[in-house]
RNA sequence: GGUCUCGUAGCUCAGCUGGAUAGAGCAACUGCCUUCUAAGCAGUAGGUCUUUGGUUCGAAUCCAAACGGGAUCACCA
């Protein structure tokens, strides 16, 4: 049992004895013991004055006395008004701490029988990943892997948005500018050719709306008018009739951008067990409208539209279908939702995307239910917030968007920079080197992206992202590389630490005491991730279990230790604390170093 | 305008279902490498938790309003 269910059990029993009142184990919460008293877990008591008709003071002290003398766990108690603060027995840590040893799936839950999908990434097919896909993915995969620990069946997939107007517009710039030019004949990635088309697209595309602003047409006009658009919107129609020409090419550059995606995935380490494309769940759609329009749950204006009336939901009325039968966000939507659960019946099906969606989802959810979907209850956005850069919001059209590429790259050269200073390689292969700059790279970007709350917005700060000291990845990575170095020693010297090296050891140091509740805790906290679907609460973890032990890295020395009995112990707990840095890391899809 | 969301130290963020004198990191200042990696550790300074009411033994946390950011309310995706 949770050594804080037999403190409560406890708690419990002595309200009973002591004051004949009874309250079930399971009300009785602990709270952490502030850092300057003494004990590890602490109980209020202020809310059973009334019943049991004392001061909180009286009720503390008198609970304290009960659990000390009838609670082996108990240690000792302090009461501070209201507080009932319990120190734990040291044997009790020493137990726990031996039995977590033993427990290779420590932290891992048991097969919760539940399937959940997660989508993430789901790019555009006309433009490279930026930073704010970054975090989509970075949370998206961190995500999935949490839901893992938790004991669930996790399917990770993708779905490419590969059609519609903003593909054909970098189809039709690459007809009108690109020379025949590919990934090979320029050496440029699939993913950024294809998004400098777009990009050219859109200047093209200015220049000819304000010379016909200047012709005197009016803005609006002009932009539905500009040849280039009209050109674009023509080819859509002809890539929705299979015209194998337009077809052709849609392939062919949608081949380089999914040839640079891989690319990118592959570096910054995520994967998908499956892959969706809207092109080939659209139509799918077009059938759940039809379906809704039979249900009559859905109706069509007199043009021929079809929408959805959810004002009964506290939503607005929302279009399904165009007038000329042509598909819309949503159309699309409502097909891969049940293409999805058909290939993986989910209890849960969760979709990673900005909050700028919410509606959005809103909207789909309700949909699903008119249509008496049973899949519709378990849909749950995770709604994360953009990314803001200190010069304001990401904007494409002002350029201020931060290549995930590049951004990667940066990060690596700085890791190579910093390293070097130090003098942190003496030893390394250059293949090894190699390794490490991306270790760290990927580190400090996908901690700095995971430990702020999904729900909120953040703001990406370049300089602060580079640090490698602090509340940082490569921080976590440093105290893990360091226990490393010790477990080297201890091997060299031959020493193999199993639970019976150390079973004469009696006392604690604090600071071993701190990294023993820390690592009792992992479970529960990674329970907490699970249900909150926040990869930053084990990216908080495990910032807090660096630091305990760095502390007690500082404070206690181990190969000096004349005691046998106590260096295999530091031994050991060095190696559990490794263990479980490596663990938490690997939920947030980061690697940590042996050396650096 | 309707709906949703956020507002904590100079900056970036923690703060679990209400609990003690609100915590980290960065930036500033001070110590600690002849000892297991100083990418570390210890310390100093820094706060009217946007404001005002309410709920209660107790509110950064819950409720309401105001102020200030942001998102959304597309036959865009």
């Amino acid at each position: 049992m949770q050594l804080q269910n037999v403190l409560s059990q406890s708690i419990s029993q002595a309200l009973q004895a002591l004051f004949s009142i009874s309250v079930d184990a399971s009300q009785i919460a602990l709270q952490p013991t502030r850092k300057e008293f003494a004990g590890t877990f602490t109980f209020v008591t202020f809310p059973y004055t009334k019943q049991v008709g004392k001061g909180p003071e009286q009720i503390g002290q008198a609970l304290g006395e009960y659990l000390k003398e009838n609670t082996t766990e108990v240690k000792n108690f302090n009461v501070v008004k209201g507080f009932l603060n319990l120190e734990i027995e040291e044997k009790e840590w020493l137990r726990l701490f031996r039995g977590l040893m033993q427990d290779e799936n420590y932290g891992q839950g048991e097969p919760s029988g539940r399937n959940v999908m997660v989508e993430y990434s789901s790019p555009n097919t006309n433009k490279p990943l930026h930073l704010g896909h970054l975090r989509n993915n970075f949370l998206g995969y961190a995500t999935a892997e949490i839901l893992k620990a938790n004991g669930h069946e996790v399917m990770k997939v993708n779905l490419v948005n590969d059609r519609g107007i903003h593909i054909c517009k970098s189809m039709l710039a690459y007809e009108k500018f690109g020379n025949g030019e590919t990934p090979e004949s320029s050496g440029i990635k699939g993913d950024h050719l294809v998004g400098k088309y777009y990009v050219l697209f859109d200047k093209a595309y200015k220049e000819q709306v304000e010379e016909l602003v200047a012709q005197g047409m009016d803005k609006e006009e002009a932009k539905k008018k500009a040849p280039l658009m009209l050109e674009a919107q023509d080819m859509l129609l002809k890539w929705e009739q299979d015209d194998e020409a337009v077809v052709d090419l849609w392939k062919q550059m949608n081949s380089w951008v999914y040839a640079g995606f891989d690319q990118t995935y592959r570096n910054i380490g995520v994967d998908f067990d499956k892959f969706y494309y809207e092109s080939q769940t659209y139509t799918l759609g077009k059938e759940r409208v039809e379906e809704g329009l039979q249900k009559e749950v859905f109706f069509k204006k007199p043009d021929g539209s079809v929408w959805v009336d959810l004002t009964g939901e506290g939503l607005d009325e929302k279009l399904l279908l165009r007038a000329d039968g042509t598909s819309v966000y949503i159309t699309q939507d409502l097909g891969t939702a049940e293409l999805k659960y058909n290939d993986f019946p989910y209890d849960q099906s969760v979709y990673v995307v900005a909050d700028e969606q919410n509606y959005h989802f809103q909207v789909l959810q309700a949909t699903l239910k008119k249509l008496g979907k049973p899949y519709a209850e378990g849909i749950y956005h995770l709604s994360y917030g953009m990314v803001d850069l200190p010069s304001g919001k990401m904007k494409s059209r002002e350029g201020t968007v931060v290549d995930a590429d590049e951004l990667v790259q940066e990060m690596i050269d700085t890791a190579r920079q910093q390293t070097e200073e130090l003098g942190k390689i003496e030893g390394f292969t250059e293949e090894q080197a190699k390794e490490l700059y991306h270790t760290l790279a990927m580190g400090a970007l996908k901690y700095f992206l995971l430990k702020v709350d999904p729900k909120k917005r953040m703001l990406f700060n370049p300089q602060e992202s580079i640090d490698f000291r602090g509340n940082t990845g490569p921080f976590i990575q440093y105290s893990h590389a360091r226990i490393s170095a010790i477990l080297r020693k201890a091997g060299e010297m031959g020493i193999t630490v199993d639970v019976s090296a150390f079973d004469k050891v009696e006392n604690l140091h604090e600071t071993e005491q701190e990294v023993i509740v820390q690592l009792v805790n992992y479970p529960a906290v990674v329970k907490e991730a699970g249900n909150l679907f926040a990869p930053s609460v084990i990216a908080n973890y495990g910032y807090e279990l660096a630091k305990a032990y760095n502390r007690f890295y500082q404070e206690v020395s181990i190969f000096n230790e004349t005691d046998e009995q106590a260096r295999n112990f530091r031994i050991a707990l060095s190696a559990m604390v490794a263990r479980f840095i490596r663990h938490s890391m690997s939920l947030l899809g980061i690697e940590v170093p042996e050396r650096m």
